[in-house]
DNA sequence: ACATATACCCGCCATT
DNA sequence: TCAATGGCGGGTATAT
């Protein structure tokens, strides 16, 4: 299980904190019985006191614990009442001295200017709402910022832009720590469509229709794919997996999804690697081989036919999301 | 870039 | 007889 922790303080953004837990709680839905609560959350503040929030709602908090929990993320909000909680020395110093010790670092918004004030960011790629990237950039020269992704992760730093981005953010982690077959369950139950402006869109279409298979047949089967992308996966192991014969199962499947059992792979590591591609800045060849690419220049025939382009420029394509 | 190897897929047909 | 199945084999697309 994971252990989530949420910093918040006076005048945060309330989708900030709201999208993100709302991902990881939906997310219990499709964990197995060995973990039935994949996420444990808390939401702490420096005065462990009620937090208003601009939009009227208020938020029961717990004070910022002394300890972290075993695997903990610190999710840092961003909102209105950034720029005096960064003077809040209390807090930037809980930052500097339990941060390091986290799981996973993340930011929503301008959040990341938290996270910078205590020193965590030097050296990393980070994004921030698309307002406050000059503004980070300059007040913090020894950090790269990135405007053109939605999130950014670096190491176990997760930094992502505007508000919504945030959820995106909270599907790569449950995609990290569980499987992409979760992480697109989630989403569809959520409606998120996530288009996003220049028409990209995060969580694919063919992907999206494995995963709603109108019969359900290969529903299991093709969560099962989605969740082993980065192995090898022949046709003859599918079928067995099937429980049909190889021609039998051929037939079916293709009738079904539309495309035969070796193209439905191609499409399913294609489209994974695009939704890589145009988030997380790892290399290529870290891509490929996430996405069961045998090499990079497998990966670049593949994308090129499926997308009509390098997987280069599709990455150069990325939109910006908010 | 080219040649070789192989995985795939699809028609055909016997079987259930 | 029909419908679904599955084994076979060759043609082909694709990987290395």
């Amino acid at each position: 299980m994971h252990n989530l922790l949420f910093v918040v303080f006076d005048d945060f953004q309330l989708i900030d904190l709201a999208g993100p837990l709302q991902v990881f709680t939906t997310a219990r839905l499709y964990c197995d019985e060995k973990s039935p609560i994949p996420y444990n959350a808390t939401i702490a503040s420096v005065s462990g006191k009620t937090i208003a929030t601009p939009s009227q709602v208020r938020i029961e908090t717990t004070g910022l614990p002394r300890r972290l929990k075993p695997k903990t993320t610190i999710v840092v909000v961003g909102g209105f009442g950034m720029d005096p909680a960064r003077r809040d020395t209390k807090l930037i110093r809980w930052l500097q001295t339990h941060a390091p010790h986290a799981y996973r670092i993340c930011s929503i918004c301008d959040g990341a200017f938290l996270l910078a004030e205590a020193g965590l960011l030097k050296g990393k790629r980070v994004a921030t709402h698309w307002i406050d990237c000059d503004r980070l950039q300059n007040e913090f020269p020894d950090i790269q910022v990135d405007r053109d992704s939605i999130y950014v992760c670096d190491g176990n730093i997760w930094t992502s832009a505007g508000a919504s981005a945030g959820i995106d953010l909270a599907l790569a982690i449950v995609e990290e720590d569980y499987s992409a077959a979760i992480a697109t369950l989630v989403a569809r139950r959520l409606v998120l469509y996530t288009k996003r402006a220049g028409n990209q869109s995060q969580f694919s279409d063919f992907i999206s229709m494995a995963m709603k298979d109108p019969d359900g047949v290969f529903t299991e089967l093709n969560q099962w794919v989605l969740a082993n992308i980065s192995q090898e996966i022949s046709v003859p192991d599918l079928a067995s997996r099937a429980g049909m014969s190889e021609r039998t199962f051929s037939r079916k499947y293709t009738k079904v999804m539309g495309a035969t059992p070796a193209d439905a792979v191609n499409r399913f590591r294609a489209e994974t690697a695009r939704n890589h591609l145009q988030t997380a800045k790892a290399s290529l060849k870290s891509v490929a081989a996430k996405c069961g690419f045998r090499s990079v220049e497998h990966m670049n025939r593949v994308i090129q036919k499926l997308f009509g382009v390098s997987a280069k420029v599709l990455r150069e394509t990325v939109a910006d999301s908010n």
